[in-house]
DNA sequence: AATTTGGTTCTTTTTTTTGTGAACTAACTG
DNA sequence: CAGTTAGTTCACAAAAAAAAGAACCAAATT
């Protein structure tokens, strides 16, 4: 059913996947939906193809939905989902994955002010540059996708 | 020798790293030499610091150092080592991280080049949207750190 | 009503990751 | 040279993550 290129791309795009802290399974699981001829597979599918138990398939894909990432629609006279990516919501996703690296000014916000830095002036500086860059970054986040669209059209 | 507070802030660095993939006890070092009065430790202190064995210690500070994320210093006449974060490379470090998200990219366009998108056009031109911003934004990320740069002068 | 289909849930097993402890080395110290 | 200090290495143990398998359930089919 898949060609080996696709079974290849599907473990890259799991392996990608993986490096972000998502389980294996879920990572094949959205290769094959990017991969597939369709672009949508069913539950027995994804166990065939990903040769897979129905178990970890099935806690797969309710991670997957409760994440937002996949949806399924049913077609009529036929009691299987197909299951699809959510591709409208990249931009989305992207966006969530560039604040997560923001995440880090929090944390460093409250370092900054629990340090006594009067021997070490210069390492609190440091941490207020890195602070301050994080913060501009985050502001700059919509910007970035305003500027991207524009230059689209 | 670590107050209540630092020691809380240590353990949120650490999962904030171990969410990026780090494991557990490198994060935890790096909250340490975050958090410590002057921004280094020694090897001994981090074993007592953060409970745990030499070996794990050892490990750790030998992929943080593999990682290029410390270094460490001596002082005349003791043998031990000062080990520091090295905070001149926060830049690099977030640059490296921005382009980890548009490593997508490449697996992406592997993905729009073996599909046969005959029959869900649609979904290919997600797809082609998608790599698009990715390529922006590859391509935006040095002129972030310009324009912050100038910002800041 | 019995069976099949399409899945879910729960317990168990397998695998991977993380950390330990003891033995070891290399450099210094008395 | 015997002992200490600072750290590394390696074989193993503990813990956590991932997946398997069997039992189960609900809706549809015969």
């Amino acid at each position: 059913m898949l060609s080996e290129k696709q079974k290849e791309l599907i473990e890259r795009i799991g392996v990608f996947h993986e490096h972000k802290g998502m389980q294996p399974l879920v990572g094949r699981i959205m290769g094959l939906l990017l991969v597939h001829g369709n672009a949508e597979a069913t539950f027995e599918e994804i166990v065939e193809e990903l040769s897979v138990s129905k178990s970890a398939v099935s806690n797969a894909l309710t991670f997957l939905q409760a994440k937002d990432r996949i949806t399924y629609h049913t077609k009529p006279g036929d009691r299987k989902r197909y299951f699809s990516l959510r591709m409208k919501n990249w931009s989305e996703e992207l966006e969530r994955e560039m604040l997560e690296i923001t995440k880090m000014k929090d944390v460093l916000d409250d370092v900054i002010q629990e340090r006594d830095d009067s021997s070490c002036p210069e390492f609190r500086k440091c941490l207020v540059d890195f602070s301050d860059f994080l913060d501009f970054f985050k502001n700059e986040i919509p910007s970035l996708f305003k500027k991207f669209r524009s230059q689209k059209s």
